[in-house]
DNA sequence: ACAGTATATACTATAGTTAGTATATATTTA
DNA sequence: TAAATATATACTAACTATAGTATATACTGT
């Protein structure tokens, strides 16, 4: 995989969140949706032309599909998000409020049983 | 200026070209089209579109046109530079071959009385 | 088997991007 | 002032990407 290819996807700001989220850790899509605030098939969308690039993989568990960031071009993703997570563009702000309202999310559905993937919970090693 | 912008224009292999040969130092329109083997047009095109984008300056040198890179979005482009040319990706080759030609070129329009623009040829102390 | 939830796909309309050809402008030199 | 050089712009055709609506699939629990 080329870098332009990189390039060419944070080149999209809705998919630069996506990123940032699962550079956190893996997610299902109906949570990404509620963080981002996206229509459904505009996430369903673009996490399948993400996948099929190589930049994600997937993986069922019951009726959720939970994503998860692969770095291809390796360290080049990772260095970026590095970047703007510290930076003060309004895109930039906007990725470490998504950081936070993830962290808010996993808490909330980790409480509520059969709310949250398996996966999901064990990166707060709730369930 | 947003990081999207910035990513939007490197996402372009041609561009991401562009920009590597001016982090190095400012260069006329002509010069870079012997570099990069472009018409003149498609040239003359993305330059115009990285100026107007607020990523390129220019000022006229007689019938050159010396273009040079600003830095908008304070390190995030030199930070990229810096990675993909020590990587080993195909594209991260062609950067790294672009620099080696742009040397010679200098080198060799610095020998030419009135072949080379005021500011390329101080880059190299020579005239 | 059926209803409900989560996710994906097909199809279409539209908008944005790029490349090419021709032409124009700006500057220098004769 | 005309020719030569360097660069830019207008216009068009072709391609690519995106968003929206509707529909399909996959799985779970009853």
């Amino acid at each position: 995989m080329e870098a332009s290819e990189i390039y060419k996807c944070i080149a999209d700001p809705q998919r630069l969140r996506i990123i940032n989220l699962l550079e956190a850790g893996p997610l299902c899509v109906c949570h990404m949706q509620e963080i981002l605030e996206v229509p459904q098939v505009k996430m369903s969308k673009q996490l399948s032309s993400m996948k099929q690039l190589g930049l994600l993989e997937a993986h069922r568990e019951g009726t959720w599909m939970i994503y998860k960031l692969v770095d291809p071009v390796e360290g080049l993703i990772t260095a970026n998000l590095c970047y703007l997570r510290e930076a003060a563009c309004a895109e930039c702000n906007q990725l470490q409020r998504d950081l936070t309202k993830r962290e808010k999310l996993i808490l909330k559905v980790t409480k509520i049983e059969n709310d949250c993937p398996q996966e999901v919970c064990e990166q707060i090693a709730c369930c």
